[in-house]
DNA sequence: ATCGTGGTTTGACCTCGATCAAATAAGAAC
DNA sequence: GTTCTTATTTGATCGAGGTCAAACCACGAT
């Protein structure tokens, strides 16, 4: 891990964010004031559950998957972050520890907010204290679907689940290529890699195609039915 | 349904909660202004999935369940919440939309606060906020730990780790009632009724014993390992 | 005490997805 | 291209829980 400052580029990034975006500029120039950048490579661990966290991270390029432990070593995903995304907002209020593990998918950079100077901040300006409730709403709501499908729906169904939440709507021909490998897909899914590619397959009768990290589908009807 | 005003027993109830209790009075005053009570009887639906919501909950007395409905008629528990919570404030920030349904699992009263108005006292007392981010990421930690627990535990565990949440740090030897039928406890788990008894079953060598709804431990460690 | 009703337990069976092992594909480095 | 390495797929097996049915039990009403 190296740390750096926060360069005009990295700046572009967060304010176009939806954090930053509905914050007014000397707000979000509060928050930048003293940020640092901190650079990972694939599979570095960024803390464990239980440690010390004083930091709210944003992705500033790269993914970052958080996770547990099962006292047997299995782990288990509980979201992950694509660029651009804000997360570890919630250990602020909760005594500042980190409940989980947290990981980069891939080479990754970070900007680390100061979270006791974000909170004061959050005092302050309503704006914050708004956008920062917003992103807690969007996280809690995130958990919540997760937790909803896991427990109502097959893994096939999970799998269509996510096609549906990345096609537009309307549409019944559409392709997009998956932002990250199979394996990570898996794991938010809560399936080993074996059922994902199963699923999958289950997924062909229903007009999907599968080529690489490119996914087809034919059919939004089927695959809403599933 | 029926719709009171709030008595000053109500009140009490309400200003005594985790939420209020860290407000200033004048704060308090001003969320519990015009706040209407309802009550409900046994399996009353109090809202369902994407309906208008303008209001956020606190119970005053009884339980309130929330779940989704998988579209084979599935029900799937996300949360329970006994007297004292308030429930729901992340609609607030979200479109003022159920994400999931509600209903009463016993006689139930409700406080019903005017969200619109929850969220603009927010904006000018910053003590409102910060209570309600606190509340935000309680509520996003649980649904957190809920997925972390049915990814990586087994029936059994679950529940261990269900009676060890409920057992004070220390104590080998401990007994508790259990707030709700078993019914709902496993509903909360993620468990058919069967499975939870099963489950039971399972922690009867490891010093668990269940009479009607009293749960004893005779042997913390047994569980912890478990 | 008796009856009923609804919660809980037990048994039997079956499905989904985890796991292990092995075969393939797909990149990356040369 | 060739080779190495790492993802992904496929096959076979197994176990945790869901589901359905039936027995059991508790407790309130009569």
């Amino acid at each position: 891990m190296k740390t750096l400052r926060l360069n005009s580029n990295d700046r572009a990034v967060l304010l176009g964010s939806g954090f930053f975006e509905q914050l007014p500029a000397a707000a979000s120039s509060a928050i930048l004031d003293d940020v640092v950048v901190s650079t990972h490579e694939e599979h570095d661990v960024l803390f464990a559950q239980g440690e010390a966290l004083d930091h709210v991270f944003f992705v500033l390029s790269g993914l970052v998957r958080l996770y547990r432990l099962g006292k047997d070593g299995r782990e288990a995903d509980i979201a992950v972050f694509p660029k651009s995304e804000l997360f570890r907002e919630s250990a602020m209020f909760l005594g500042n520890r980190a409940t989980a593990n947290a990981q980069a998918i891939e080479t990754t950079m970070l900007a680390r907010i100061d979270s006791r100077k974000l909170r004061k901040l959050a005092e302050q300006t309503p704006e914050i204290a708004d956008a920062l409730m917003q992103l807690l709403c969007r996280h809690a709501q995130m958990a919540e679907d997760c937790l909803a499908e896991d427990r109502l729906l097959t893994a096939p169904q999970r799998v269509a689940s996510y096609i549906l939440g990345n096609c537009p709507d309307g549409i019944t021909n559409f392709s997009f290529r998956l932002p990250f490998q199979k394996n990570v897909l898996a794991g938010k899914l809560g399936l080993a890699p074996e059922a994902l590619s199963r699923a999958f397959s289950a997924l062909r009768r229903s007009g999907v195609t599968v080529k690489g990290r490119i996914i087809e589908i034919h059919d939004r009807q089927a695959l809403e039915r599933f």
